[in-house]
RNA sequence: GGACGCUUAGCUCAGUUGGUUAGAGCACCUCGCUUACACCGAGGGUGUCGGGGGUUCGAGUCCCUCAGCGUCCACCA
């Protein structure tokens, strides 16, 4: 045991434990037979990620999650691994490739790209783990996964098959979000509507037959044209026809002719009667363009109208838009289309108009609707996986998330899983050579001759062309929690522990992806896992059967009926977690989220260096509610650091004030108690080490992390160093009760820092190993069990000590004694000298109270010596809860001075006592007021009458 | 247009099922380097608990309503 240094050195300490945790591999998950397991995965952060604020609270509360359990006595198990985020990447490299090589990803090719790909990753790659490492991170490392690994890719590739199979997958041309940018299709979650400042245009389109309407007033009055509103001029030479609505009386003999299309080729257009066409909206006329708009996709289909696409996949206008357009970018185009308009006559006027436009998340640009070719998944298991969070068989913290949840799977769409990327899963389809893709039917997919579906491919490749489409990047993370414990495989299943470790037990991520990724891990969860016979070929128990997949290159059968609802007990297995915990969003000062374009988000790195990991870990999660966002303040990570450095010189001061005895087992140090010396600040003080390990068993229990690390700063601050290490400092020097106050002392900080671990790992070893609580075989804390309370309170029982509850109200009238003859002292402006002297005026009994402490105390409030008067005393005076305290400086009283004080004393007394008299004088309050408050009010008013009194006779005595 | 969250001290936030005189940290002021810690100790708070209404003996806490801020969902051209 070496000498403890003066101030807490965060960095040396935390490197030397690292190594030291990961050389002893002590977060490897395993799990003995019939053990209780405890498992996480985290949410897995782009492979070339950098660590920010966010990741650190996400994680640090994993880490609190896991470490606790560890100390419970669970096998716990902390998967990570990175995400292979397939736009993020791809979009990365290829500015990169732009960048140093003036290349684009097609002058590479595909293979050659992928390979570039696969560098960058190697290079750039898991940073993020290594940032993991440095906050404290007690991940299995030896189980990282990758979402592109094989044994991973494998897995993706099973399910999108199993799911063709089963009939959930289909190919269609359908309309769907285009990022321009990116040049793939998004799904509905990637897209963002942001409300766009930009002009709606107010049109005119001539009618070929000059015809009538009717007025309110039913008069029937020429009309020559007709007027709508569009916020996209540019497409209208991609227009097949103008729709009103069909009750619209104003359009009801119009319904059936045409207009002039004033843009593009100049032909007749239809006017349609549709009822998606709000009356309301503008003129109540709407153009149509089924290529651009999903609405208008939706009247083209009812109505049989063509579609002219006007748009490359780019966002560059093509030849449909007019040789007057065709070239430009989409909103050079708009402009230049209403020039036109304007010029011809057919704009009537251009107004600023706000609306909400879908933007690509990710690249940050209005999306185009599209029609193209995309596979689609209908969503397997739905309606379980509403069961699963109702039923409450996953409960989720804060519970409200629950509700939006549910509402996002009432109203679920198929999800578009086809990315026209290359970096991702490819899509496991073939087509037989010479068939033509864009026609193929939903029969055609299901025929072994035209498609080919397997996980290697056909035996006869050069006759097939795969799918060149891969995979959306959460097709594969939804697969996450039970593709890093090996589905599909037997094998890899049985090496990692699938049996013991699935269901996980925790998951603890961001609401923002709720929908992209924790509902859809529910949904594949239910669908994949589980031992049930009603399952699909291929999906044996524990995964067997893979071979049979593997070999079912050629037959496809015919989508199967739909899957029987699982049972509760196949439910309670297949789900994949049991707990969700959402934390909140890390916000600066200014409460905007903290973003890399903003600048805002301080490198979480730097702040290690100037607060240590433990000090940011603490000073985050102190602010942390459950989750409500959180608002970062660097003084608050500070704090972290003071609390971390308060402890150490606790742990020092233990250390200076006398030898460490056995400290090696609780055991142990209950054997060094003293129960005949156990005194009131014993009690108290294992009274609140009690109730914190209660506290923090109900705040784990609850996800109350806030609550936690506030108990943990309270009680060891203000109960044990600031009062009970203050006044066992007299007893410390006193031989004959110094072993049994420092075994108090050994006995608080041990279980302290077993409680505090799980936030702070590294100081908590570090004063582990230097106070000497590490038993001789067990060199790590994680090594030694927790106690609950429940327990320890039988332990300290056992060595004849029961916590008595009436010595805490003692020691908080003493303390409150202290701090009233302080701040009489600072009343009387003496500075804080020793050589003043206190003495109470108390009753026999009070005075056998205080007498026992009179040391202590003195020494608490800096005073010479606390005696006994039983006179009154003409001093400076103030009345406490043990008697009258008079101050005595040796200087004459001022006795004005003290009059005036005394008297706004007084006058707050009254003031409460007319309070709670009139309380007690209230007829409704004594007979409805439960007894205890009753009881609580009177002697209240009690304690406050006799503290009158005695003002009263102070100030009498100043006359 | 729906749904949810937030609004308490200068700042960041606690306030359990309604029950003494609404708390903490930070910041600020005063005093103190008392042999663990100045990353410390002691003392210092007159807060319309966002506004209004209601229920109740009693409301920061429950109900209604309004306002501001934030988030999510929604096809209004």
């Amino acid at each position: 045991m070496s000498e403890i240094s003066k101030s807490y050195e965060a960095r040396d300490v935390e490197a030397k434990w690292y190594a030291a945790w990961q050389e002893a591999k002590c977060f490897a998950g395993k799990a003995a037979p019939g053990q209780e397991t405890y498992t996480i995965v985290i949410p897995p952060p782009n492979v070339t990620g950098i660590l920010h604020m966010g990741h650190v609270l996400n994680n640090t509360l994993q880490d609190a999650l896991i470490r606790r359990a560890r100390l419970e006595g669970k096998a716990a198990c902390w998967i990570p691994g990175t995400d292979h985020a397939g736009i993020a990447t791809q979009t990365m490299v290829e500015k990169h490739l732009k960048k140093t090589e003036g290349k684009g990803r097609r002058d590479l090719g595909r293979e050659e790209f992928l390979k570039r790909v696969w560098i960058w990753r190697d290079e750039k790659g898991d940073h993020i783990l290594k940032q993991l490492r440095e906050l404290g991170c007690s991940c299995d490392w030896d189980r990282t996964h990758f979402t592109m690994d094989p044994g991973y890719s494998r897995a993706v590739l099973t399910s999108f098959i199993k799911l063709f199979d089963g009939g959930h997958i289909y190919r269609g041309k359908r309309m769907v979000n285009w990022c321009p940018v990116s040049l793939t299709a998004l799904s509905d979650e990637e897209v963002e509507m942001r409300p766009t400042k930009g002009h709606i245009y107010r049109l005119r389109y001539e009618l070929v037959e000059p015809s009538t309407t009717t007025d309110a007033e039913g008069n029937v009055i020429p009309l020559t044209h007709l007027i709508l509103e569009t916020t996209r001029p540019e497409t209208i030479a991609a227009d097949v026809a103008v729709a009103v609505h069909p009750d619209d009386a104003r359009y009801t003999r119009l319904v059936g002719k045409a207009v002039w299309r004033p843009l593009g080729e100049r032909i007749q257009i239809p006017i349609i009667a549709d009822a998606a066409v709000d009356p309301a909206f503008a003129a109540g006329a709407l153009k149509v363009t089924p290529a651009h708009d999903k609405v208008d996709f939706e009247i083209g289909q009812r109505h049989r109208l063509p579609v002219i696409d006007a748009l490359h996949p780019d966002g560059t206008m093509n030849e449909f838009a007019g040789p007057e357009l065709a070239g430009l970018e989409r909103f050079a185009a708009r402009k230049k289309a209403a020039e036109i308009l304007h010029e011809r006559g057919n704009l009537i006027e251009a107004k600023p108009h706000e609306n909400n436009v879908g933007h690509s998340q990710r690249a940050g640009v209005p999306i185009e609707p599209r029609l193209t070719q995309q596979w689609w998944l209908r969503y397997p298991r739905v309606e379980e996986a509403k069961q699963v969070v109702r039923d409450g068989l996953i409960q989720m913290h804060p519970e409200r998330w629950s509700k939006v949840y549910l509402n996002w799977l009432e109203n679920i769409q198929d999800w578009c899983i086809s990315r026209q990327l290359w970096w991702g899963h490819r899509i496991p389809v073939w087509y037989a050579k010479g068939i033509d893709r864009e026609t193929l039917t939903e029969a055609d997919l299901r025929d072994p001759t035209k498609i080919h579906v397997s996980l290697d491919g056909p035996a006869d490749v050069e006759n097939w062309i795969q799918e060149d489409d891969v995979l959306d990047t959460w097709a594969s993370s939804w697969l996450w929690p039970f593709a890093t414990l090996g589905w599909p495989d037997a094998e890899a299943q049985a090496k990692a522990g699938f049996s013991q470790f699935y269901p996980t037990t925790t998951l603890a991520t961001g609401a923002d992806i709720i929908f992209f990724w924790v509902a859809r891990m529910i949904m594949a969860g239910l669908e994949f896992t589980g031992t049930g016979g009603e399952l699909q070929p291929g999906q044996g128990a524990e995964g067997e059967g893979q071979k049979e997949q593997a070999d079912q290159t050629s037959v496809h059968p015919r989508p199967k009926p739909l899957a029987p609802r699982l049972t509760e007990s196949e439910l309670k297995a297949r789900i994949p977690f049991k707990h969700v915990y959402f934390n909140g969003i890390v916000r600066d000062k200014q409460g905007r989220k903290m973003s890399k374009t903003l600048g805002n988000s301080p490198d979480p790195l730097d702040l290690i260096v100037k607060y240590g990991a433990d000090g940011l870990r603490f000073g985050l999660l102190q602010s942390a509610p459950l989750g409500q966002d959180v608002k970062f303040d660097e003084d608050r990570i500070e704090s972290g650091k003071g609390f971390c450095n308060k402890i150490w010189n606790a742990a020092r001061f233990r250390q200076i004030s006398g030898p460490m005895s056995d400290n090696s087992s609780l055991h142990a140090i209950l054997c060094r108690l003293d129960p005949s010396r156990c005194d009131d600040d014993d009690h108290a003080i294992l009274t609140a080490l009690l109730d914190t390990t209660r506290t923090l068993e109900r705040s784990f229990a609850d996800f109350e992390f806030a609550g936690a690390t506030q108990r943990l700063y309270s009680f060891f601050w203000n109960d044990f160093c600031d009062w009970y290490v203050e006044v066992a400092k007299t007893r410390v020097q006193d031989p004959a009760a110094k072993d049994h106050a420092l075994a108090v002392q050994d006995l608080v900080i041990r279980q302290f820092l077993l409680l505090f671990e799980p936030f702070a790992p590294f100081i908590t070893e570090e004063l582990w190993s230097l106070l000497g609580y590490a038993p001789a075989d067990k060199r790590f804390l994680q090594d030694t069990r927790l106690d609950t309370a429940s327990a320890l309170a039988a332990a300290i029982a056992a060595r004849g000590i029961t916590a008595d509850p009436v010595a805490s109200e003692r020691v908080e009238k003493l303390k409150q004694v202290a701090s009233l003859a302080r701040q009489l002292k600072t009343d009387q402006a003496v500075p804080q000298k020793r050589d003043v002297r206190f003495f109470v005026l108390a009753r026999q009994a009070e005075w056998l109270a205080l007498e026992k402490s009179a040391a202590k105390l003195a020494r608490l409030v800096g005073a010479a010596d606390i005696g006994r008067t039983t006179e009154k005393l003409a001093l400076p005076a103030i009345v406490t809860p043990l008697g009258t305290l008079y101050l005595d400086t040796g200087v004459k009283i001022d006795a004005a001075a003290e009059r005036t004080r005394l008297t706004k004393e007084l006058e707050a007394v009254t003031k409460h006592i007319a309070g709670t008299e009139a309380r007690l004088g209230n007829e409704a309050f004594t007979s409805k007021a439960p007894p205890a408050v009753l009881e609580g009010a009177r002697k209240q008013l009690a304690d406050q009458q006799a503290k009158r009194a005695e003002l009263d006779r102070l100030l009498a005595a100043l006359r």
